[in-house]
DNA sequence: TTGCCTTTGAAGGCA
DNA sequence: TGCCTTCAAAGGCAA
């Protein structure tokens, strides 16, 4: 645990920061601080929550089964206990080797190449998709993987019942992205209407849905041509014709956006004539094909339900007629953001590896995962996200994340995380356990606008909003390029949100960037943190141990595949967080995992395939 | 049928 | 200006 080292964690635990940016700028504040270790300590803190966990139950292992669970525990709780019980067993298998050292794709070779006038997919876009469809196709693997994906891939509209939204998006277009994003099982090829769009019909719901086609992956068939079925041309603007014509998964929708700017004057004034000025894009709404935007939806349940409650409170006409145009209103959904896309992308991988279908589980390994991920991992998406923010931002400039609000008597009823203080979070058992934990990451974050390109101690740097953690001004100003200076090399990304030198900054060999352009200081982190940044859990010392937040979930000890680790772990855990204790797994084993980073194989690699 | 869970990030709103 | 809340995806599960 190194990342203790220099007590520059002094003050980590309680800052709030550490909770609301820990995969931001500060991380490279605290590289600097040469505390890497905020998120380390508060791993270790949370291990320490776990450590008297597992002692407990390690202590009283009969005990717990003949004792009544505690008060707390609702069989939610249980529930939740047992999804982060699989978490954690699905994670510690997957964390074998180097935790996605990196994606063999260009990234982002050219966002304007598939906006040509003519809405069809530059050379330049269709070589990257050419070249990234089979870097992200599932190999071929266990039957079970197999079978994994069968279940998962299920485009029928099941999935948009699922979603609490239940309505329909369009994808229009193929975006350049898209293979990264994984967004569709469907996937629509432009000007090629899928033969087989009625062959397959939802037995649920009656929709037709297309089947898939059986070498494709589920997750990553966006092939082009190989594909997809085409929306109703202006599906999401005949709702109240009936169905949308064509399901599409969830996933499916959320193409990028990249049609946007392909849509032409007709099109436009189409849709100005036709509909109300929020509900026409200026320009760019459609695909030339006349499929929206994968963010716009029909109008949701949220709405509808905002709608009559607020409907039946105050009943007028004048209201009724409002109701019932934003009810016509599509539902825009907010884009997403970078993790949501690295989990869209990585949810199918998770499920095919872990066999877990719960998606609370899933998130909590992604979310480990994503932490783990190098910070040009994470670049790659926090970019993908500004693309698609700015694309959004292109096709809904008046669309405020404040419109998706349920407000009022409608409004949604969200849950509350009523997150106590001594609660343990997500990190919290993780640290010393690598099957979950990811190694105490310093590098993680990718650069985010002014807190990421400044860090947390060039705070004079950062435009207001970004102190006031608003939208960032510079970043929108610049389209994350303003700021920054054009990515040197290009090896990755063109214009990133932030320093592209952050990004483009595959080595921490990189010569430090000046403070302005290159807060994250990466050759400030310590090597040994590098390679636990980089590196998977060494699978010697997988240690699953109860923690906090599956007191009593009852799995068998079976299920910890190094018991004697996990005794070493606990009593690792024992022991104060010191820099020496944290710094045991950082050398020998990380060293050699690192080491065996390079050759051992992914235990899937789907996303590792040369691009030859 | 509906909401919760679970994750991170972005952004709006309020005090 | 800091903090809180909501939403974005996803699918199983509980009420």
């Amino acid at each position: 645990m190194p990342q203790l080292n220099g007590g520059g964690g002094d003050d980590l635990g309680a800052n709030d920061e550490l909770i609301s940016f820990k995969d931001e700028g500060e991380q490279e504040e605290k590289i600097s601080e040469n505390s890497s270790a905020e998120r380390d300590l508060a791993d270790v803190k949370s291990s320490l929550v776990n450590e008297s966990e597992t002692n407990q139950n390690s202590s009283s292992d009969s005990e717990a089964e003949r004792r009544p669970p505690p008060r707390s525990e609702s069989f939610r709780d249980k529930s939740r206990e047992s999804l982060e019980e699989a978490a954690k067993r699905q994670d510690g298998g997957l964390f074998k080797g180097p935790p996605y050292p990196g994606y063999p794709f260009i990234m982002i070779p050219d966002l304007t190449g598939p906006y040509l006038p003519n809405g069809s997919l530059s050379p330049t876009a269709r070589t990257y998709l050419q070249m990234k469809w089979p870097l992200l196709d599932v190999q071929a693997g266990s039957l079970q993987s197999r079978q994994a994906l069968k279940d998962a891939r299920s485009p029928s509209p099941a999935h948009i019942v699922s979603n609490k939204v239940p309505v329909v998006q369009h994808p229009h277009h193929v975006h350049p992205l898209t293979p990264l994003i994984t967004y569709s099982n469907e996937h629509f090829t432009p000007g090629n209407p899928p033969p087989h769009l009625p062959a397959d019909v939802d037995p649920k719901t009656g929709i037709p849905r297309p089947p898939h086609p059986p070498d494709i992956s589920p997750y990553y068939p966006l092939s082009p041509g190989t594909v997809g079925q085409i929306p109703h041309p202006l599906g999401w603007l005949v709702p109240q014709q009936g169905q949308p014509v064509y399901p599409i998964t969830t996933g499916g929708f959320r193409h990028p956006y990249p049609t946007a700017l392909t849509v032409n004057a007709s099109m436009s004034s189409f849709l100005s004539s036709r509909f109300p000025p929020h509900m026409v894009p200026p320009h760019h709404s459609l695909h030339t094909t006349g499929i929206p935007h994968p963010a716009i939806v029909t109008p949701t349940v949220k709405q509808e339900s905002s709608q009559n409650d607020v409907g039946s409170l105050h009943s007028s006409k004048h209201q009724d007629s409002k109701k019932e145009e934003e009810k016509k209103k599509p539902h825009i959904k907010k884009p997403l953001n970078a993790f949501m896309l690295y989990m869209k992308e990585m949810r199918a991988k998770v499920v095919a590896e872990c066999t877990l279908k719960e998606s609370a589980a899933i998130n909590q390994i992604l979310g480990r995962r994503w932490h783990a991920l190098s910070r040009e991992e994470q670049a790659k998406y926090y970019e993908l996200a500004r693309k698609e923010r700015q694309l959004h931002m292109q096709l809904y400039p008046g669309w405020s994340a404040r419109d998706n609000y349920v407000g009022g008597y409608g409004k949604k009823k969200k849950r509350k995380r009523d997150k106590q203080p001594g609660e343990t979070n997500e990190h919290s058992e993780c640290f010393l356990n690598p099957c979950l934990s990811l190694p105490p990451i310093t590098d993680l974050s990718a650069p985010k606008k002014c807190r990421a390109r400044f860090g947390l101690d060039q705070q004079n740097n950062w435009c207001g909003p970004c102190r006031r953690k608003k939208k960032c001004v510079r970043y929108i100003q610049g389209e994350g390029s303003c700021v920054s200076p054009p990515s040197s090399d290009g090896s990755l990304l063109d214009s990133p949100p932030s320093s592209p030198n952050m990004l483009a900054s595959p080595t921490r060999d990189s010569k430090p960037q000046t403070e302005q352009t290159q807060p994250l200081s990466l050759t400030l982190k310590p090597d040994p943190l590098v390679h636990l940044s980089m590196m998977p859990p060494p699978s010697s010392s997988i240690v699953l141990t109860e923690n906090s937040t599956s007191k009593s979930s009852g799995l068998p000890a079976s299920n910890c595949q190094n018991g004697a680790l996990d005794h070493q772990s606990a009593t690792l855990q024992q022991s104060a967080p010191s820099s020496s204790l944290l710094a045991q797994p950082s050398t020998s084993s990380l060293h050699s995992h690192n080491s065996l980073a390079g050759t051992q194989p992914q235990p899937l690699s789907l996303v590792t395939k040369s691009l030859e």
